[in-house]
DNA sequence: GGTTTGCATCGCAAAATTACGATACAGTAG
DNA sequence: CTACTGTATCGTAATTTTGCGATGCAAACC
């Protein structure tokens, strides 16, 4: 994929992890987390039609985007991070109400 | 990529505005069309550092995923579809309160 | 000690995405 | 009619993602 500069650093944030929640199995392991609070490996393996490694791998794609947290405590169990639905909501207000806050258009 | 079962219509459909805006092209041309409200495919190609053709295609990802419209009274241009981002932060509400009211929380 | 359990990581094959140039195609200008 | 302009689409190469089995690895248990 090539650079696009002139991306803000929000936007750049923002990107990563819409592309991390743009496969449904990583938005059904959200999702459970989402229900469940918290929960290990096994819990979602038992829940999604993938092999354990996959999974796993799935796990390491949302916590490098910053949208779970892992190893709570030395153990091996997963939760959301908090800060990360919310600035995905924030992004889209800001992107929902353009130029609500915008000079030319008279604020 | 592997069909996941179980997920909701809602989650499909998540899923896939989710995909459509985790690519840093496509949310700056979400972005653009955000300050501009409205524009032409040639507008955007001289604002990213692509190809015509490969804008071409971004927008068709984006108008598929329903978060672009485009071809305004015939003429070729495009525009945000007003519901998209709503539709993407009511679901990112949903989820961020997880259990706001779960029974089990004491909701 | 050895064994089992739960998870992460490695290595690889299949599939999908990304980007590009070339081309098609409609509308406008000459 | 011809030429040009602005986009969309096609075909293709390079890259990335996805998913799996195999393997590594640490903790709990015998």
């Amino acid at each position: 994929m090539k650079t696009i500069e002139g991306l803000t650093a929000e936007e750049e944030r923002a990107a990563e992890m819409f592309r991390a929640l743009g496969n449904p199995a990583r938005l059904r392991i959200v999702a459970e987390l989402a229900r469940r609070k918290v929960c290990q490996t096994g819990d979602l393996v038992d829940v999604l039609p993938l092999a354990q490694s996959t999974v796993s791998q799935h796990l390491k794609v949302l916590k490098e985007a910053g949208i779970v947290r892992g190893d709570i405590d030395g153990e091996p169990c997963y939760c959301l991070e908090p800060d990360a639905i919310r600035f995905v909501m924030e992004f889209c207000e800001a992107v929902g109400d353009p130029g609500r806050c915008d000079p030319a258009s008279g604020c």
